[in-house]
RNA sequence: GGUCGGUUGGCCGAGUGGCUAGGCAUCGGUCUGCAAAACCGGGUACGGCGGUUCGAAUCCGCCAUCGACCUCCA
C-alpha cells in the first residue's frame, strides 16, 4: 500500500506517495468551466484522475474526491472589454447564466458517466462559494498580499515573491516574467503587470455579479480552486490534479493565494496530465479539428471516420501514459478499439476456463507485475500490456495448450477483476447475454449449424454463419462446439 | 525571445547503459470442410552529427524539428 510512487511536477521527480493523514487521501481536481460542450480535452484529466481516484480506492486509502465546476466565467483574453465566458454566452442565447451553467454541467456529467468516470465525492461551484473567496480575499489583504484600486482587488506579486517563491511549480523566474510582459488592455490598475485579479468590478454589462466590501463585480480567476480546495480538504491536502496547461498561471497562482491566505503551502503533490493532439495537431476551435465528445460517440465529426464508443476513447486514453501527449487518428483508435475487443473477449473467455490439477502459468507474477506497473506512477500502457500477457494466457487455457489450477484461476479472475474493471474502469459493452430470448435463439440457430456441418451440409451451415454475421453476430468456431459475439 | 517537454519500427505507444514491451497492421505455420477466432513463429526501430563508455536508442554537447505555457485560456 506503500509502494506507490507519483510523480510530482513541484519537484519534477517522482516520489513515494504518503498521505498526509493516513489512510485519508484528499484529491482536488481542476473540473470544466461549463461554457461549452465536453470535448476531449476534458476526457483526458477526467479519465486520469478518475483511474488515480480508483486505483488510491483499491489500495485502501479512503479517499475524499473533490473536481468543482467553474461557472462563475473566466475572463476573456480576446474578448472586448473583458467578458465573462459565462456571461457572454448568456446574452447571445438569451438565457440566464446560470441556466447556461446547469446546461453544460448536465452535458458534462452525461458524458462523464458514458466513460465510465466515477462521480467525485464533492462538486463544488465557484458560483455558490462567493462568501468563501471573498473571506479568503480578507485574509490575503490582511496579511498584506492583495491591494485594492477602483473595487478590484490584485495579487501583489512582487511583495510575495520576496518572502516566498512565485514561479516554483512551473519553474518561472519573476525577473524573466518582468522582462518578457506584453502590453495588454486594463493593465493599469496593476502595479506590476504580472499581479493578477482576485476580485474584478463588474463593468455595466456584465450580468454575473455578486456583493462584496469592493464593489459589485466577480472573483478573479484562480480564487475558487484555493477557496473550495481549502473548504472541502483543508490547509494542507495530499494531491491536486489538472492539465499541464493550468501549470501556469493557474496553480502556480492557486500555490501564492494558499500560501499568503494561510502562511503555508496546501498541496504535497501535484499531478498533470499531458494534452491531447488531433492527427498531430494541436486541438483547437480555430483549427476546425475541435471534437467533443458526442461527435466522437456518434461519429458525426468530419475528422471522423465512423462512431467510437465512450470505452474505446477510455481505452485509447489509457494505453498512453498520462504524461506524454496522446494523439488521436482513426487508425489508431481502430487498432485500439480491436484490441480492447479482445481483452474483454477474454475476460468473459476467463469465466468458462475450467481448472486443471495444477498450473503451468505463472499467475502470481502477473499480478505482481501488475502491481508494479500503477505503482510506477500510473503507468497504464505497461498494466494494459502485462493484461494483453494474461489474454495470451487465458486462450490458451482456453485452446488446452496450458493449464491452470483452482486456486491460480480464482486469483486470475480476481486479477482482472480488479485491474480491467475496478481500475482501469472499463465496462463490456457486448450486447451478448443481455437478452435472454435473443441469445437463446443465436444458440438455437448455432445448434442447427453444427448438426448440418455433423452431415456435411455446408451449404446450410455456411448460409446459417453468413447470416448470422451480417446481422452483426461473429461466429466462433471450436473443437467441441461453437462461441459467438454480437456487435450490433 | 524565455521556460519546459517530445522526436522509437507500416500506425499507435512503453521502456532500458548490454537481456522479447504491448496493441493494430503484415508475413509464415498449426487448427478447420472452408472462413473466422485462437495459438506458435518471423520481419521492419529508436531525428542528425559529434563525445563519454568494453558497449548507447538509453548519459553529455551541438544541430534540426514538433508541441505546451509565457497573466488573465479548462
Amino acid at each position: 500500500m506503500n509502494d506507490l510512487i507519483i510523480y510530482n511536477t513541484l519537484t519534477r521527480k517522482k516520489e513515494q506517495f504518503i498521505p498526509i493523514n493516513y489512510p485519508h487521501v484528499g484529491l482536488y481536481v481542476c473540473g470544466p468551466t461549463v461554457y461549452g460542450d465536453p470535448h476531449l480535452g476534458h476526457a483526458r484529466p477526467a479519465i486520469t484522475f478518475d483511474i488515480l481516484y480508483r486505483y488510491l480506492q483499491h489500495l485502501g486509502y479512503k479517499v475524499r474526491y473533490v473536481r468543482n465546476i467553474t461557472d462563475v466565467g473566466h475572463l476573456e483574453n480576446d474578448a472586448d472589454e473583458g467578458e465573462d465566458k459565462i456571461s457572454k454566452k448568456a446574452r447571445l442565447e438569451q438565457m440566464e447564466p446560470m441556466e447556461i451553467a446547469q446546461y453544460y454541467t448536465f452535458r458534462y456529467h452525461d458524458s462523464m458517466r458514458l466513460l465510465n468516470v466515477k462521480n467525485p465525492g464533492i462538486e463544488p461551484r465557484a458560483s455558490g462559494h462567493i462568501i468563501e473567496q471573498i473571506n479568503m480575499i480578507e485574509e490575503i489583504l490582511k496579511n498584506g498580499y492583495g491591494y485594492e484600486v477602483n473595487g478590484s482587488v490584485y495579487f501583489d506579486v512582487e511583495k510575495y515573491n520576496k518572502k516566498y517563491n512565485y514561479g516554483k511549480l512551473s519553474g518561472r523566474i519573476l525577473e524573466d516574467l518582468i522582462a518578457n510582459t506584453r502590453d495588454l488592455d486594463g493593465q493599469d490598475e496593476k502595479k506590476n503587470s504580472f499581479d493578477f485579479a482576485l476580485w474584478k468590478k463588474a463593468s455595466p454589462g456584465h450580468i454575473m455579479r455578486w456583493p462584496s466590501p469592493w464593489s459589485e463585480g466577480f472573483p478573479g480567476w484562480h480564487l475558487e480552486c484555493s477557496a473550495m480546495s481549502t473548504k472541502y480538504l483543508g490547509e494542507e491536502f495530499d494531491i491536486h490534479g489538472g492539465g499541464m496547461d493550468l501549470q501556469f498561471p493557474h496553480h502556480e497562482c492557486e500555490i501564492a493565494q494558499s500560501t499568503a491566505a494561510n502562511g503555508k503551502e496546501s498541496v504535497k503533490y501535484w499531478v498533470h496530465n499531458n494534452m491531447i493532439t488531433i492527427n498531430g495537431q494541436k486541438m483547437g476551435k480555430s483549427l476546425g479539428n475541435f471534437i467533443n465528445l458526442e461527435e466522437f460517440f456518434t461519429g458525426s465529426h468530419k475528422l471522423l471516420e465512423k462512431s467510437y464508443s465512450p470505452m474505446t476513447v477510455r481505452f485509447f486514453i489509457m494505453q498512453a501514459h498520462y504524461r506524454s501527449t496522446v494523439d488521436f487518428s482513426n487508425e489508431a483508435l481502430q487498432s485500439a478499439e480491436k484490441g480492447m475487443a479482445r481483452l474483454i473477449t477474454a475476460t468473459e473467455t476467463l469465466n468458462k476456463l475450467k481448472p486443471s490439477d495444477k498450473s503451468t502459468v505463472n499467475i502470481n507474477e502477473l499480478k505482481d507485475k501488475c502491481y508494479q506497473a500503477m505503482n510506477d506512477d500510473m503507468n497504464t500502457p505497461i498494466l494494459i500490456s502485462h493484461l494483453f500477457d494474461g489474454v495470451r494466457i487465458i486462450n490458451s487455457i482456453d485452446a488446452g495448450t496450458e493449464s491452470i489450477s483452482g486456486s491460480d484461476l480464482d486469483l486470475l479472475k480476481k486479477i482482472y477483476n480488479d485491474f480491467v474493471f475496478e481500475i482501469l474502469g472499463l465496462t463490456s459493452e457486448q450486447a451478448k447475454g443481455n437478452n435472454l430470448a435473443f441469445s437463446g435463439v443465436v444458440d438455437l440457430m448455432l445448434n442447427l449449424r453444427m448438426e448440418a456441418k455433423a452431415r456435411k451440409d455446408f451449404r446450410t451451415s455456411d448460409k446459417i454463419r453468413n447470416e448470422l454475421q451480417a446481422l452483426g453476430i461473429i461466429v466462433k468456431d471450436k473443437k467441441d462446439g461453437f462461441d459467438w459475439e454480437y456487435n450490433g
